[in-house]
DNA sequence: CCTTTTACATACATACATGAATGTTTGATT
DNA sequence: AATCAAACATTCATGTATGTATGTAAAAGG
C-alpha cells in the first residue's frame, strides 16, 4: 500500500528509522541490509531508496534525531552553576549518563555507533561527525577545570586536558561496558561515584 | 606453488594470520573478504579454509596469538607489590596500557575487537571469550582493594567492586579513544594520571 | 619404494545485496 | 479538469561472498 499524503511520508521515513535504529542495534549494521530494513517497516526497498540514499544516509538520519535533543539540553546544562565548574562538569556528565540510560533512541544510536558499527573508511563521515560534536565539548569542559584551578579547588598540577580526556574517556568505558551486559553493573552508580572518585582526586585537600 | 613441508605450512599460516589481522584492522571485519585475506597472504582462499573453518575462527586464533604473553605477564604482575594493593593495580593497569601502545599484535586486535567488529549473534562467541577472561581479572582487583581497605590506605565508603568498574572502563575508554585518533592525546600520560587521579581520590587523607 | 596424507589450488553452486530503471497510483497544483 | 510530481512498488542487471567439492603434487610414514 502506498501512503500518498506529505504526512503519510513523514510517517513512513519514520517508521523506516524505528526499523533500521532497531534492527542495526540488534543484528549489527552491516549484517543488516536495507531490505529487512524495509520489511520490518513494512514496506518494500523502494521506500527506503526515495527516502535515503544508502544505508549510510540511514544512520546518519538516525543520529540527526538525537542531535536536536542532546544539543539543547547541553545549552541548558551550560547556564547551571556557572561559579561551580566542577559541579557544572560533574552535571553534565551525569546528564549524558542518564540520558543514555532513559532515552531509547539516544541508548539505541549510542549502541550502534560503539557495538554495531564498524569504524571503517566507508563510515568515516558518521564517525567525523560523532567526534566532532564531542571534541567542542572537551575543549569547553577544559575550561571548566583551568577555572576551577583559578578559583583554588583544583590543583595546580593537574593538566586540564588530560582530566576531560580521562573523564570522557571513564563515561566512554562505562556506555561501552554497560551496553554489553547491562546487568552486570548499575550505570547511573557507576558513574556517580566514578566521576566523583576522580574528581576528588584532583581537587585540593 | 604449494608449500609442502610442515614448517611451510606453519609459515603459510602465520602469513594468513599478519594478513587478517592487517586488513582486518585496516578496513574491518565484515568488510574484508577472506579472498582478500588469501591474496594479501598469497596464497588462493582454498588455503585459507584449509587451515580455518571461516572467519570467526581466523579472528579466534588472532586472540589466542596474543592471550599467552598477556596471560604470563598478567602472572609475573600478581606477584609484585603484594603489601601494596593499590600500587600493584596500577602497576597492572599501567602494563596493559604500554602493552596495547608498544605491541603491535596486542594493539591491533584491541583496535580489531573495539572498532572493526561488531558486537552481534554471529561474533559472540568472540567476545565472550575477551569478556571472560576480564571478569576473571575484575574479580581479582576488587580483592586488592578490599585489600588497601583493610590495610587503612582507601576510604570505607568506596565500593570494591564500583571502582574497579569505573577503572577498568576508564582504560577501555582511554583505548577506545586513543585508538580513533592516536595523534589526538599521548595514551600514557593519560592513563597515568587518569589512574593517580583516580587512586588519589578514593585513598584515605 | 609404495602408500597415504598434507597442503594447498581450482572450480562450482548458491545466495544475497545493491543500485538503478521503470511502472503505478494518487495527492497536490493551477 | 488537466497536469505534474510525490511516494512508493516492481523488476532487472550485476557484483560479490561463501562454502564445498574436487584435483594434485609433494612430503611423511612404513
Amino acid at each position: 500500500m502506498v501512503r500518498r499524503t506529505k504526512a503519510d511520508a513523514l510517517t513512513t521515513r519514520l517508521e523506516l528509522l524505528d526499523a533500521a535504529e532497531r534492527l542495526f542495534s540488534e543484528r549489527g549494521v552491516s549484517n543488516t541490509s536495507m531490505m529487512q530494513v524495509a520489511e520490518a517497516a513494512g514496506v518494500t526497498r523502494g521506500a527506503i531508496y526515495h527516502h535515503f540514499e544508502n544505508k549510510l544516509a540511514l544512520i546518519y538520519a538516525l543520529m540527526e534525531r538525537v542531535s536536536l535533543p542532546v544539543d539543547e539540553m547541553r545549552d541548558a546544562l551550560r547556564k547551571e552553576h556557572i561559579n561551580q565548574p566542577l559541579l557544572q562538569l560533574r552535571e553534565r556528565c551525569l546528564h549524558i549518563v542518564h540520558q543514555v540510560q532513559n532515552d531509547p533512541h539516544m541508548q539505541a544510536l549510542v549502541n550502534i555507533l560503539c557495538h554495531k558499527c564498524e569504524y571503517v573508511e566507508d563510515t568515516l563521515p558518521i564517525h567525523l561527525r560523532h567526534l566532532s560534536g564531542r571534541n567542542e565539548c572537551i575543549d569547553e569542559c577544559v575550561k571548566l577545570i583551568e577555572l576551577a584551578q583559578q578559583q583554588g579547588s583544583v590543583r595546580e598540577d593537574i593538566d586540564p586536558r588530560l582530566t576531560i580526556i580521562s573523564i570522557f574517556a571513564l563515561i566512554d568505558g562505562l556506555f561501552y561496558n554497560w551496553l554489553l551486559d547491562p546487568e552486570y553493573f548499575d550505570l547511573m552508580s557507576a558513574a556517580g561515584s566514578g566521576v566523583d572518585n576522580y574528581l576528588q582526586g584532583i581537587s585540593k585537600v
